[in-house]
DNA sequence: CATACCATGTAAGCGGTTACATGATTTT
DNA sequence: AAAATCATGTAACCGCTTACATGGTATG
């Protein structure tokens, strides 16, 4: 997900300054800390481009953006997109384990095991901070919170699933040399 | 998964020119054309950085590349490297739609289904062309196109799974209010 | 008053994409 | 001979990260 598109969403909200995107986009998305500077540098791109302006509302202290009308066109095409959802990200770990595997001398059985302990401690650990974050609404933590936990261990199962394939399809290839 | 990276573990296979790279990367991890002017550049920052040198076999036609000492120690170190493994990439939907789901007037539900039939197309069209691929070696062809057909598919799968929990959470968060 | 946070910005560098330029080699 | 591919490069722009600079505001 790229920050600008995220940004026209968030001033599809309601209109804010930069420090302000910064906190809901992470707040949000459950994001790591964003460098604020590429906000404001982002910004002023969608402004030259005419998808944000100024909130005369603005002073001194803080720039408030608005959509404009293109903008919010932008934001709400996006929302629909379904062109970038599923395949540009791919694993992580498929595209590093299938180059190691074509390097001789790597053994690739037990790069595999590394992965696969790194991966289960992350599922735990995240399960863990799930019900750390267990507090005032609903039974751990609001929707959102919950939703991102659940995005975080989607993707990690589907890389141990692949795991599992992968190391499967490797013995049965052995076995039928 | 950065070229970077790969670069220096395709080296570790063998030396090799530019445009050999680019070729064997696409090949390898099934990625999307890349820009061979971006492995040229890379490779002078590598360069650079003594993290490969030019081999002497090359001519006016091809520049080949080969990985020095501390080019090889940083290709087996990140295919060890289990930090970048989880965490980064998320699920591209769920980011989306979480913004989305804060945006008033925006049908969360049409959306969930217009993302849900997307990335069901995507499955369907991505396991038929795993058995056009269907050739030489075999069941349907090499292991390395299976297990690139197989990682799409379970990140999209992971992804469809979310939407279901998101949908039946937003239900349940709506009956209890 | 000192420290933390709010708020806006700039600079440098890597990473990635699109596009273009140039010429050699191979294929049809 | 024409067209496709091989092979190397350059330029411009967006996107992201790290780092630094500057000053206001709020809190202890």
């Amino acid at each position: 997900m790229k920050i600008r598109d995220a940004i026209l969403v968030l001033l599809a909200r309601q209109p804010s300054h930069g420090y302000q995107l910064k906190v809901d986009y992470e707040r949000l998305t459950g994001s790591a800390p964003v460098n604020v500077g590429q906000i404001y540098t982002t910004l002023e791109r969608l402004e030259r481009d005419g998808l944000v302006s100024r909130d005369p509302a603005g002073n001194d202290r803080r720039v408030i953006y608005v959509l404009t009308g293109q903008g919010l066109k932008a934001a709400l095409a996006w929302i629909e997109d379904t062109g970038t959802s599923g395949a540009q990200g791919r694993s992580a770990v498929a595209g590093k384990l299938l180059l190691a595997m074509a390097v001789p001398g790597v053994e690739i059985d037990r790069v595999i095991d590394v992965h696969r302990v790194a991966l289960l401690d992350t599922v735990r650990a995240t399960r863990r901070q799930a019900r750390g974050t267990a507090g005032s609404a609903g039974p751990e933590g609001n929707l959102e919170s919950r939703m991102i936990i659940e995005a975080e261990v989607a993707v990690i199962e589907a890389e141990l699933r692949w795991l599992d394939l992968f190391e499967a399809e490797l013995r049965s290839t052995r076995r039928r040399m």
